[in-house]
DNA sequence: AAAAATAATAACAACGTTGTTATTATTATA
DNA sequence: TATAATAATAACAACGTTGTTATTATTTTT
């Protein structure tokens, strides 16, 4: 078992309560005493007890990040980020694979300070946790916890008018339409908002993919060429897609921008190893990793929090996309 | 903050410690009383505090799951898979995306009962942990802690050995060569071993990919076309990369088994969604995670474990292989 | 140089739980 | 019925830490 501030204590002949502040850096240590008693306690090895110190100090300097979909790489990114964010709060994070409720059982049971989850799909029921909690998905006001939206809605629809007002006028989006995904559905209702309250007359048409991996953008491509019905703009509503659309452009020899203009709903920061300057709108991933820290933590600090908090999207327009015709 | 044995205790009318026994369900304690207090906890929503019971237990019944690369999906499944089986064992997983160092510094002070780490490359240095670790990777003599071994050279060894069985002479490897990943080396070697112990002339040609991913086993195939250099069989380092070498031999027309015969390393308990029914080698995921708990638990119970413990890789032939010529 | 003020350290209670020991209530034995 | 044996419950110490309070050592003031 391990070194304990008693073990510390008795080797530098002060009592175990001065080794508890000098380690906390109290001033109401001497610095002498304080410098000699870290250093002994480095050289010993100590690490310490966090069921000890979360026991009396009712914290854990922890968050519970409860992601049961895993295998769904999604946001896999996103949580390295926050836990990078949360690292310089000095927080730790820990993950659960489990399924909502017993995550949060386990997150109660160790005290986490905080509970992020993902809406991943369908919405989720309440629960009773100890702890706040943040989720981050979309938005709907009665959820009994703040929700951290990334305004996909808001996002793609900001797309289509950038296309419409470069003369566009048959655009087409690619994703899934299957209305029990709610982070999709509220892309596709984006492209119908935009595509709708166009001054001009577009043609907006929806491309359902089966999925969302990189093959489903290329078949999707590969099919609307097949049936002559090309957009003269694509919006793609997922990274893997869009690479997918590439690959079969570049088959297809469709240039870009020349004969076809996209623009791809993305949070990564750039789309490295791209063929193309790609378009993208979305809000960056570093920007919903830093809301969700911050949100985490006012969570934490029983600050009130708004119920849904939008993040803003950003379009960043650059090759991709031209002026038609 | 949350409900505890005392409040318990108070609302049964019995003392806190008839209340601990109770939930512990010890026979110290009569059944209508143990029955009445079970009740009263289940009512008050009662949930055990981690932090007390592993603060004068020493055990915390969890494992930490070192995991830094989680973007890199590689091992996604696994865990999903060894989660399960750790639930069952009543064991709770926690996984930490943090380096190994910080990851293990964070699981000491949490307690775990043990720590798993993943080889992902290049090999770890020995770091000090007051908890029994494991490791998933390759076995190499010097390691402090129990590695776990899927035996990737044994399985693509015999994957090569069963074709040049059925008559191909000339074989190829699809899959990355840098031997800094050791993991993909492994299997490398496998298959130069095969070619090169093989009692009648064989032809073994390597393929290097510059990923492991659909794409790259894709470009792949097609660079061979074109150099018109095809092998009459191909061995794949990996699930993604088989994906693409089917796609590009259907772009090609190539047929399998009659123009090509395949073999995939995989772990996958079945290719689901695979156009043809594939032929793999490999140790399946659930033995892989079912000894990655045996051992984990054996650590624990402090029993002796062999430095190394090899798993014994599954070869399953079925329709993309073919008797050659 | 004695008293008062302050700095430094030590002692102690508490956090919620478990395991051990002490007490009380019940049953069995003489 | 009194006493021994046993069953049931209560009391208590301990786990490693923090925050508060008590004690001792040092400095300042008169």
């Amino acid at each position: 078992m391990g070194v304990t501030i008693k073990d510390i204590a008795k080797s530098a002949g002060v009592s175990y309560s001065t080794v508890s502040k000098a380690l906390r850096d109290s001033p109401l240590v001497k610095e002498p005493t304080k410098k000699r008693i870290i250093e002994l306690a480095e050289q010993l090895g100590y690490q310490p007890n966090a069921a000890a110190r979360s026991l009396v100090s009712k914290r854990s300097h922890t968050i519970g990040v409860v992601w049961p979909t895993i295998e769904r790489a999604a946001h896999a990114a996103l949580v390295t980020r926050l836990n990078k964010q949360l690292e310089q709060l000095s927080y730790t994070t820990l993950i659960s694979i489990n399924e909502l409720e017993d995550a949060v059982k386990t997150f109660n049971r160790y005290q986490v300070d905080a509970i992020l989850t993902f809406e991943e799909g369908t919405s989720q029921t309440d629960l009773d946790t100890l702890v706040p909690m943040v989720t981050y998905g979309i938005a709907s006001g009665n959820t009994p916890y703040p929700v951290i939206d990334a305004n996909r809605h808001k996002a793609i629809k900001a797309a289509v008018e950038h296309l419409i007002k470069m003369g566009h006028r048959h655009i087409g989006y690619v994703g899934d339409m299957q209305d029990k995904d709610r982070l999709q559905a509220d892309k596709v209702s984006g492209f119908q908002s935009a595509v709708s309250s166009a001054s001009l007359p577009v043609t907006g048409r929806l491309i359902q993919v089966s999925g969302l991996e990189q093959y489903d953008g290329y078949a999707a491509v590969k099919n609307m060429v097949q049936q002559h019905e090309l957009p003269t703009a694509i919006v793609s509503g997922s990274h893997d897609l869009t690479k997918g659309i590439l690959r079969a452009f570049h088959e297809q020899d469709l240039r870009i921008p020349e004969d076809i203009s996209i623009i791809s709903y993305d949070n990564l920061p750039q789309n490295e190893g791209m063929e193309v300057s790609l378009s993208t709108v979305g809000v960056p991933l570093d920007t919903v990793a830093e809301k969700l820290a911050e949100a985490l933590m006012a969570a934490i600090e029983e600050k009130p929090l708004e119920s849904a908090i939008y993040l803003e999207p950003e379009l960043k327009i650059s090759g991709s996309c031209r002026q038609f015709p």
